[in-house]
DNA sequence: CCCTGATTTGTTAGCGCTAACATAATGAGG
DNA sequence: CCTCATTATGTTAGCGCTAACAAATCAGGG
């Protein structure tokens, strides 16, 4: 008689037999206490501790064709922005049964591409992505997954499911009125990796400021390396050298903007009477900053928060929810741009 | 006859129908192309792609008792000192067939014995989890869990199977050392979160200062509330106010630091000469910030990797591998505790 | 042209669990 | 005490895939 081995660990007959039922009752016991009588669970409890039991989340899944997984596909773990997205999606997660399965596409679209494919192998009971950017081929997986989706961070005309986030053009373009509202003229560009989102918030920096006729192409410096705080530093320092005239910068993110604060400190260029300096996304640090420094506040938080939300509402069955939402965002206007435009 | 639903998705006997040949054939194809003629396998691939096909997870997990996961258990999503390890966990395995399954443990050893009891249950190929002070049940469970099991971010004598880190205390001493060997008396201590990694830090700075005779109880500060920058000028204006004669900080990360420089920045107080300021872990802004901030260099991604390569060692059966690998520290000495004792 | 060994493909029986149906036990009401 | 509705438990047959064995095909030597 040929046999498979398995792995050698109890599994639910061994539990169903040593509590003296059956292997349903078991089951039953584990997945919905009240369908079984208090003596049996009794009984059943007792046997599940006594073997160790664990239950076998892949027998479950491919019997009940319901995996308890949730995809999340995020273009970096490092970034601050990310994380705490994260954190509230394993927040608003963590009571139920859904687990997270997270996936770093590195800011590639072929790679998210290839994560879709992988998650979607799980039959995941949803799926979060983030960005409106996907790849044709991963776009239409999705939309055959036949499972809730949401695209984060952003919002745009076309969801695949549905979306929330904000608008990366809209906060790009507010900094940038911020800083002309301030009295600066000629307002710089930082901006590291460049990656879609990013890349909307200087056609947005850009649009304000043609609005104003302010608009100078050299006052931009871009890098498509990722961004750290030193970087922001070397390119203000930078522009800095090459255009003495300058008197303000957006920083695509708040690590530039404080690399750029402390390369300015380091330059004796003193902020922010001298050079006004605007960030993105507001992390915590930057009002502990000195000096404070302005951002554009992004509610990540509760993006995640809201991604999940969407979710559990679409496993209910409520169809009629919100498709887009737009969480916006809100400048925190503080001491690193606090110049008295009469006074220039 | 009754029968299942199923997802209606199409299976791998629809691709070996469509194909025209078995389906153990169609699944060889796909797990191992080099046994299968190079005839059948274009049928199938065209198979494949015409029906969509994706494999299940699950069943195969179950058929093959094998699941490809590695469960990572880290105890928070926001600390950068994680994402650093993770992106190396993400980048090492990336090449691979193993996926990584997330857990976020909170701080919270109790949430990580829950953790370990849902991980397991996915019969992992392997594990790593954050620290070496499991529960006793979270450690039993890792011990019967049949797979390698690595411990990270620090090293202990007891390993559950291996373990990748560092000494905790060695670092807080060494930077308690530097600080009094660069000349300052009245050395402070700040401290959030004081998870057990922290709490051996702030050992190992009380052992240097005891050592030298200066420790002083009433130096120490420390929360049990998680770290930010602006904590660390709180903490630091606090101390600072209630010791005039404090003349140096040793805070337990770097976000601390970065905040006590801030602080102090706001109170006038100048950095190095009124105050010495040291970090842990050195993150990258250490080096960018003005001035350029001390702090003890760890190897978070290079733990990570290591992690890693172990597991792949195991699965691999090299069993003499080293079970405890310590990656050490490095401390970086720069301008926030750049003062000449003799100048005292 | 047959035999041997290697290679390619197929058949069968599970992996551990749960959906769907079936039956037994329990309780309320007349 | 018997009916009928309700609740508790059991039986059976897969979920989609792959391990183990079996058979067919192929290559080359005698």
């Amino acid at each position: 008689m040929r046999k498979r081995k398995g792995a050698g660990r109890p599994t639910i007959a061994d539990v169903a037999d040593q509590a003296g039922v059956s292997s349903i009752t078991v089951s039953r016991a584990l997945r919905d206490p009240q369908k079984v009588s208090e003596r049996l669970r009794a009984r059943i409890d007792a046997a599940v501790r006594a073997l160790h039991y664990i239950p076998d989340t892949h027998a479950s899944a491919l019997a009940s064709s319901r995996s308890n997984v949730v995809g999340v596909l995020v273009p970096s773990l490092t970034n601050n922005v990310f994380s705490d997205t994260l954190r509230a999606i394993y927040d608003a997660l963590a009571d139920g049964p859904l687990q997270v399965q997270l996936g770093n596409s590195r800011y590639c679209a072929a790679e998210q591409e290839r994560l879709v494919g992988i998650f979607l192998s799980q039959r995941p009971t949803a799926m979060i992505v983030s960005g409106i950017d996907q790849t044709p081929v991963a776009r239409k997986m999705l939309e055959q997954a036949n499972c809730p989706v949401v695209q984060i961070m952003e919002t745009g005309p076309d969801p695949i499911d549905m979306m929330v986030g904000f608008s990366h053009f809209g906060g790009g373009k507010a900094a940038a009125r911020h800083l002309i509202d301030q009295g600066y003229r000629h307002i710089g560009f930082l901006g590291a990796r460049m990656d879609p989102r990013t890349t909307r918030r200087l056609a947005g920096f850009k649009s304000a400021l043609e609005e104003a006729g302010l608009f100078d192409p050299d006052l931009v410096r871009t890098t498509t390396t990722s961004s750290s705080v030193t970087l922001g530093g070397v390119l203000l320092r930078e522009l800095a050298g090459h255009r003495p005239d300058l008197d303000a910068v957006f920083c695509n993110n708040d690590d530039l903007a404080l690399g750029a604060l402390f390369g300015a400190q380091k330059a004796g260029i003193s902020v922010p009477d001298q050079l006004g300096i605007a960030g993105f996304n507001d992390l915590e640090m930057m009002e502990a900053a000195y000096p404070t420094l302005t951002s554009i506040r992004t509610d990540r938080y509760g993006i995640g928060r809201h991604a999940v939300n969407m979710i559990n509402a679409a496993l209910e069955g409520h169809s009629p929810v919100k498709k887009i939402v737009d969480l916006g965002f809100e400048l925190q206007a503080r001491q690193s741009t606090e110049r008295d435009y009469r006074a220039v």
